[in-house]
DNA sequence: GAGCAGCCA
DNA sequence: CATTCTGGCTGCTCG
């Protein structure tokens, strides 16, 4: 039997996302296209997946539906769209009538009604059917043969969530019709369809997935918990009964269902390229020339297909002979082609060689490229972290760095954003020259689909050609910088560390989490009805306007902090109305949960792979001072600080036969601090390893060691940590809650105290304004323009940023030495024991137990001895069962 | 994407 | 005169 497919698709959900989805774009006309754009993206993204041979885009049409009849309030509140998305509708729909892509509206109907009709009765007769929407109202018509697909738009990739009937119930944990009902008694605000008070989605589905439908959940009201949503439903069964007439979608409106004339033509005729040129659609000119059409002579061709020079695009045993001619030790050049995370290629270039070699067959392919990775030869790469990641899970083991761009621009610090090569290139080639290597598209292609062998190849091509020229410019410079052996002798063999602490990866408990994050929900339901009961009113705590707008319009609470957009709502400001009014007591609790759940419990729980680990990205060329920093997931801000929030930390485990070694420098910032300043009273305190908080506080304070008070040492302790960052008194104050007189009171005798420390920072301003760059006792540096800039914010921020950088960095190049070190010891002595997260002052290791004291042995001395200062470095080192315990 | 909020060292 | 302490990452809302 024939396969038939049919996609609807829901335009105006689809465009108002994509609307929003992209920055504003105009023609040079002044046409707005960006909505326009990102729909056809998505269209035609999707149409490859699914290649369906009928296409249909669903509109609403204006004139009232059944439901407005039903419940005149309907959609009454639906806010109208912006002008620049309005004006892109009908150009939509023109422009679907010139690619021959269906259109279907029917008046009375909404988009919805005309799908779930569309897709029931496409079913029936034999149909696959694929609906695309933004809107999960949809959701309640997918069945065996209809799947509904979402776009997502994350970290500038657009996927889909796609629903299936085999796995909806897993995935929801009730059936697509039974969402209807889950939607009738938590309503929809858009829709206006009411619902039933104080019954969200969380409870929406707790009912639902007990009773499967209103009707039984209101016959069975007494058994329904919190007991607030039990006597809603009974006050208001009537209202969820309508919801639930408002929620369904129609399967059998009253419209021409004949599927023969939704036949998917020629989407790039004649007609449709001439509205492409008129729109200036550059994708879909480009898609156009891809396929083979002619697209006439427009600017837009004028950067396609320029080719790279003397690549050549070659078979597995051209590869082989390629190979067999690199000399020994010789540098090579390389750049994998990667397409939805996989590589789909590799170029390489040795002396005048350079060859593409496309990935035909995964065995095959990796196979021949393992000798390349594991010869003699030193590659010289952009992103080697990322790319030994990508090699090691197709069983590449060793891999030998010469040198690394990104590493490279980093030190050298000249670029803006020096994460793809794009800008790189530029940077060190300047726009004119770098073109003429490779166009913009090329370059940034890096992580683009790529639709053939072709293109693939020239982009890599050009690619390399970019890194060949850029490579001995960057050479230079670090040598001319002094950055030499910061660069070989710490960021280049850091790199290998970090790669290894990813790919080992830390284990964590799910089930753990899972039961934390259901005693979270627990509470915040409760509270959730209890500051709706006491506002009076449903609304979304999560929403910083409308929450202002309860506080402090409803409720007529006082405010007392603003923000460039209205009234402030943070943790300063409810703490003070907290002593007068429950509520925010209620809100802050609600807040620190929800952060839990949202960031912690649901951001974790979605990380954790099949391993049962959570594999981090260590980013070794984000941070302007020098630290690292950790991203998908940020494991550098796992709670520590409240009671509940640390309880987390017991989610993190060691691999089976391992236990935590936890090391942390103690006062790592301070003691660079002192090493700088050289000030005589902070360093000998280090010296004999002093309470310095408490120091401080008995010099700035005037009173004998033993007399300090708590709240002394703990003011000194915050001055102390304000110096480092570069003060002010206004910051200081709001920050040990004094007022700015006392707390300049504090800095001045600070530097009274302190002499040397203030002279210090007054020199860090001025080498860095004399400079035009902060820097490290390393080498390390961080330019700083804003020094030089005349508006007084900016300067000041500059300054502030000069006097910071030396500490941080220098703290910062410090523990990077220490892991390196660290990671060479384990190694050289043969233990298992490993390096497994950085928290820029702590080490995590995982460690054999019968290791433990040599482990600990390791760390005290590589981390105490990592460097030598004027002060010594001191460690913390705890063990145990999980990175709670061991902290 | 901007703005707010809140987590870490 | 004003000036709101460094460096990160993520989630959420709103448009």
């Amino acid at each position: 039997m024939e396969n038939k497919k049919l996609m609807l698709l829901d335009g105006l959900s689809l465009i108002n996302r994509a609307f929003y989805a992209l920055p504003p774009l105009t023609t040079k006309e002044g046409l707005p296209t960006n909505a326009i754009i990102g729909f056809l993206n998505i269209m035609l993204k999707l149409i490859d997946e699914e290649t369906p041979e009928y296409v249909a885009v669903a509109f609403d049409l204006p004139a009232p539906t059944f439901r407005h009849k039903q419940y005149e309030e309907y959609k009454a509140t639906r806010k109208s769209f912006p002008d620049e998305l309005k004006q892109q509708i009908p150009m939509l729909k023109e422009l679907l009538k010139a690619m021959d892509v269906a259109i279907v509206q029917e008046e009375g109907y909404e988009a919805d009604d005309i799908m779930g009709t569309l897709a029931t009765y496409a079913e029936t007769v034999g149909y696959e059917v694929a609906v695309v929407t933004g809107d999960r109202d949809l959701l309640q018509i997918v069945t065996d043969r209809i799947k509904v697909r979402i776009p997502k738009t994350s970290k500038g990739q657009t996927t889909t969530e796609d629903y299936y009937a085999a796995d909806f119930v897993e995935k929801m944990g009730i059936t697509p019709r039974e969402y209807i009902d889950m939607k009738a008694l938590m309503g929809d605000a858009s829709d206006n369809i009411p619902g039933v008070p104080s019954i969200g989605e969380k409870t929406a589905l707790k009912i639902i997935m007990e009773h499967s439908n209103i009707e039984t959940a209101i016959a069975n009201v007494d058994n329904i918990k919190p007991p607030r949503a039990a006597q809603n439903l009974r006050d208001f069964a009537d209202q969820a009964r309508l919801s639930k007439e408002l929620a369904t979608i129609m399967l059998d409106a009253k419209i021409d269902a004949d599927i023969s004339k939704l036949l998917l033509g020629d989407i790039m005729n004649p007609d449709a390229l001439t509205e492409f040129r008129r729109l200036e659609l550059k994708s879909m000119l480009k898609r156009a020339q891809a396929a083979g059409k002619s697209i006439d002579a427009t600017p837009v061709g004028s950067t396609l297909g320029r080719q790279a020079t003397q690549g050549r695009i070659i078979n597995l045993n051209e590869w082989n002979s390629f190979l067999s001619g690199i000399g020994e030790g010789a540098t090579c050049f390389y750049r994998l082609s990667i397409e939805n995370g996989e590589i789909v290629g590799i170029a390489a270039q040795y002396d005048d060689n350079l060859v593409y070699l496309p990935n035909t067959s995964n065995s095959d392919f990796f196979a021949a490229i393992i000798p390349f990775f594991e010869s003699d030869c030193k590659v010289v790469a952009f992103d080697a972290k990322k790319d030994i990641n990508l090699l090691r899970r197709h069983g590449v083991t060793k891999y030998n760095l010469a040198f690394d761009l990104l590493l490279a621009g980093y030190l050298l610090n000249n670029v803006k954003d020096g994460d793809n090569l794009n800008d790189v290139s530029l940077e060190y080639l300047g726009s004119g020259i770098a073109m003429t290597y490779a166009s913009e598209a090329q370059i940034s292609l890096l992580d683009e689909p790529i639709d053939n062998t072709q293109e693939a190849a020239e982009a890599a091509f050009a690619q390399i050609t970019v890194i060949t020229q850029v490579y001995p410019i960057m050479i230079e410079a670090l040598g001319e910088q002094n950055l030499n052996s910061l660069y070989y002798e710490v960021e280049l063999p850091l790199l290998h560390v970090l790669a290894d602490m990813e790919c080992l990866g830390v284990r964590c408990d799910g089930e753990f989490i899972r039961d934390y994050g259901s005693k979270l929900t627990t509470v915040i339901d409760r509270l959730t009805a209890e500051i709706h009961n006491m506002a009076g009113s449903e609304f979304n705590i999560n929403s910083t306007k409308q929450l202002a707008k309860v506080l402090f319009e409803d409720m007529g609470i006082r405010s007392i902090k603003k923000t460039k957009t209205g009234h402030s709502t943070n943790v300063e400001v409810l703490e003070k109305l907290a002593r007068e009014h429950e509520i925010a007591q209620k809100i802050l609790e609600y807040r620190s949960h929800t952060k839990l759940r949202s960031t912690y419990v649901d951001g974790l729980l979605a990380v954790i792979g099949e391993d049962g680990k959570i594999h981090t990205t260590f980013n070794q060329a984000t941070a302007a001072t020098g630290r690292l920093s950790s991203v998908e997931p940020n494991l550098q801000n796992i709670p520590v600080r409240t009671l509940l929030g640390r309880e987390l930390r017991r989610a993190f485990v060691p691999s089976e036969g391992f236990v935590f070694v936890d090391a942390d420098y103690s006062q790592i910032e301070l003691r660079v601090l002192a090493h700088l300043s050289q000030d005589e009273t902070f360093v000998e305190a280090f010296k004999q390893n002093q309470d310095v908080h408490r120091i401080t506080a008995a010099r700035v304070f005037h009173v004998p060691f033993d007399d300090v008070t708590d709240e002394m040492r703990r003011i000194a302790k915050a001055v102390n940590f304000g110096i480092v960052y570069g003060i002010s008194a206004f910051s200081l104050a709001d920050d040990i809650k004094v007022s700015v007189r006392e707390a300049d009171g504090f800095i001045e005798n600070y530097f009274v105290r302190y002499p040397d420390v203030k002279r210090y920072i007054d020199t860090a301003v001025a080498d860095a304004k004399q400079k035009g760059y902060a820097e490290t006792i390393f080498g390390r540096r961080r330019n700083i323009p804003e020094l030089a800039q005349a508006n007084f914010n900016t300067r000041s921020f500059g300054e502030r940023a000069a006097m910071n950088m030396p500490v941080q960095g220098t703290a910062a190049d410090i523990i990077k030495i220490a892991m390196i070190k660290v990671h060479n010891r384990l190694v050289k002595e043969e233990l298992e024991s490993r390096l497994i997260l950085q928290v820029h002052d702590e080490l995590l290791i995982e460690a054999k137990p019968d290791e433990v004291d040599k482990v600990k042995d390791i760390l005290m001395d590589e981390m105490e001895n990592a460097v030598s200062l004027s002060v010594p470095l001191s460690i913390d080192i705890s063990t145990g069962k999980s990175w709670y315990d061991a902290k």
